[in-house]
DNA sequence: TAATTAATTGTCACTTATGGCAATAAACTA
DNA sequence: TAGTTTATTGCCATAAGTGACAATTAATTA
């Protein structure tokens, strides 16, 4: 009997531009009025399907961060079969139709605002882990003879670089960055197949 | 005859401040309450050494540019005496003494900015180029045989590791996660001495 | 001591941002 | 068609942020 909800549709929408908002002028610089207008919608109806500001920083959070476990988990199943590290570095850099650096951007802001959200903290840590633990078991899987500390450290450094990748592309970074971002990726695979494990 | 000027104190001690607002809160949560607070000063004080919002903002990118530039050349000449690229990661990621994440973080604030501001574009650009272009030619001096793109992917990674580092310090990162870090950028200079150079 | 210049503060107007709620419109069902 | 629930909008109160300027205080020198 009740008019049907639009409730599940209008939230993403709006998350969505909310997303994008926060990505491009950071936490407090995505005003209700710029959400609004990036979604089309008038502002109270922001206030409507996600509440109040702390709300909708919540709710944001929560979407950024499961949207990044997923992708985590997408791919880490994508990555389960490939053989060696260096397809795994042209894996995460090359194929990036479905990758959408507004996520780690808002992920940094967040990062950023933990201060004063401290409850974000844990969280927030926790899938950059998930992150970084799905990496070390596709290495650890590919290159079984390699020292963990070997693992995680490359873990770590292609991490970075992806992430560094996505930070730099507000300012339209030259072209040869991208590649050499790449590259450095690829040396870092590299450490693994030849074993040189001297520190 | 005149009062003596405090211009040049006060405004170093007001783009500190605003350095340590923008880092915590990004560029539009940096309000000139919280810079004035953080300062020690009544609000009035902003305009009057610094100018109004526009401004002040020229003014920390001025600021947190030429600073970055200062700490390339410093640390780019540290380097001249080194010998390995192993040294070269060692100093970067262990002298840290004089090293101050307020600045990468406020030059990230500053990047995402960039679509506001459009003229920061190019001189935040430059000073991440001069940053790099630093670390290419320190290796390059360092291992003369290395091919170019090689060098340039080394210098790319270190530094985007380099920057990684400071992203996270809002976290509270694991200490784990800064030991990979590091561990990676010894990686990557590793590649450069033991000469693997299949693509 | 008087003059001069800058530092510092107080205060106002204007704009922007947020919270909240009442009222209306729309879709569905009994 | 009437009733019910939700979507959607308009509106207002309050707070926060910014710009601007007048007034006051302080330090220096003639």
């Amino acid at each position: 009997m009740p008019r049907p909800s639009m409730k599940d549709q209008r939230s993403e929408e709006i998350l969505d531009a909310y997303l994008t908002c926060v990505a491009r002028f950071g936490l407090e610089g995505a005003t209700q009025e710029r959400i609004a207008a990036e979604a089309g919608v008038k502002r109270p109806l922001l206030r409507h399907y996600l509440g109040n500001k702390d709300q909708m920083i919540d709710a944001l959070a929560d979407h950024v961060i499961s949207s990044f476990d997923l992708a985590s988990d997408v791919i880490g199943a994508e990555l389960a079969a490939l053989d060696t590290p260096q397809d795994l570095v042209a894996m995460l850099f090359t194929d990036r139709g479905a990758h959408d650096p507004r996520y780690l951007l808002a992920w940094q802001a967040l990062a950023i605002a933990v201060a004063d959200h401290p409850h974000m903290r844990e969280p927030l840590l926790a899938s950059m882990q998930r992150f970084l633990t799905m990496l070390q078991n596709t290495l650890a899987r590919i290159v079984p003879s390699a020292p963990t500390v070997q693992i995680n450290a490359v873990a770590q450094g292609i991490s970075a670089l992806f992430i560094n990748a996505d930070s730099f592309t507000p300012l339209g970074p030259p072209a040869a960055w991208r590649a050499e971002t790449q590259e450095a990726a690829m040396l870092l695979a590299s450490t693994l197949t030849s074993h040189t494990s001297e520190a």
